[in-house]
DNA sequence: ACCTCATAGTGAGGTAACCTCAGCATATTG
DNA sequence: CAATATGCTGAGGTTACCTCACTATGAGGT
């Protein structure tokens, strides 16, 4: 039992996250960005100062290559703004437009509406623990 | 902003599910095999009796196509075969072939490696509650 | 200063895992 | 027995990742 589910947790969380995604992305799809483009958004917003597109990747334990990616696609519909880093002059820093700020807060919205949706057949101990157990894998 | 940067645990379910998926594909790459053909692996030689392929579907939560997809795979590396099912023409069964029965096992083992050992941090009575909560949340 | 080595971002190209839509073969039903 | 529904698959597309190689720049040692 412990050790049988231990071995499906894995399989029940990739399906569990499956469905989160979807939700997600059909929500948001009405504003033309996805999912990871959400998650992005987020990040350069969360914090007053521009970003590198490095510690933008690390937040997002994605690969370097892969937050280019995205904040292209932010910046394509004028969501992210590029800047020269004046520290460095290789690196380039990302911070959201008025716009994006707007879409921030549509993000926000949806994303509570969805996540709520989507938790609310569990009692309100559950959803707490849920959110404190997966708080500590994804710390690591 | 307080309650918004904790993360919703939406985000988390998604950022954790994408370590979970790294860790099955590094571990089972050695076999050949990715982690949406040992989901589908297990499921086909879960029973004693052959699969449809629409059952299988249902099953990994995809549309029939991605099954017929993932069953194609398997079938090229010799795991599992395809059989007219008796009663229904249009339908086909997929069965475990003997070399898929031992891949079966090895995918048992290493997932329940990984699983073990990505939910280590976690307390037995928080290993537990994860297993449980997902299940509820999955069966809808 | 000069050479070496590390680092930041990105172009090119690839993969896994999904999807929809159309089409064919077969079943079911009015 | 015609109309409709169902089971699978070909064709083609998307998202979200990846690695590898390259350029431009920074930093350290001598």
């Amino acid at each position: 039992m412990t050790r049988a589910s231990a071995g499906s947790t894995g399989d029940l969380l990739l399906s569990v996250a499956r469905q989160v995604r979807r939700r997600y992305g059909s929500a948001l799809a009405e504003y033309d960005i996805t999912p990871a483009q959400s998650r992005a958004m987020r990040i350069v917003s969360d914090g007053d100062e521009p970003l590198r597109l490095s510690h933008i990747a690390e937040r997002l334990h994605v690969a370097p290559r892969t937050a280019t990616e995205v904040v292209d696609a932010l910046e394509a519909i004028g969501m992210v703004e590029r800047l020269a880093d004046p520290t460095d002059r290789r690196a380039t820093c990302v911070q959201p437009t008025p716009a994006g700020l707007r879409l921030r807060q549509v993000i926000d919205e949806t994303r509570q509406r969805e996540s709520t949706a989507f938790l609310d057949r569990l009692s309100a101990k559950d959803r707490a623990d849920l959110h404190r157990i997966l708080t500590e894998l994804e710390e690591s």
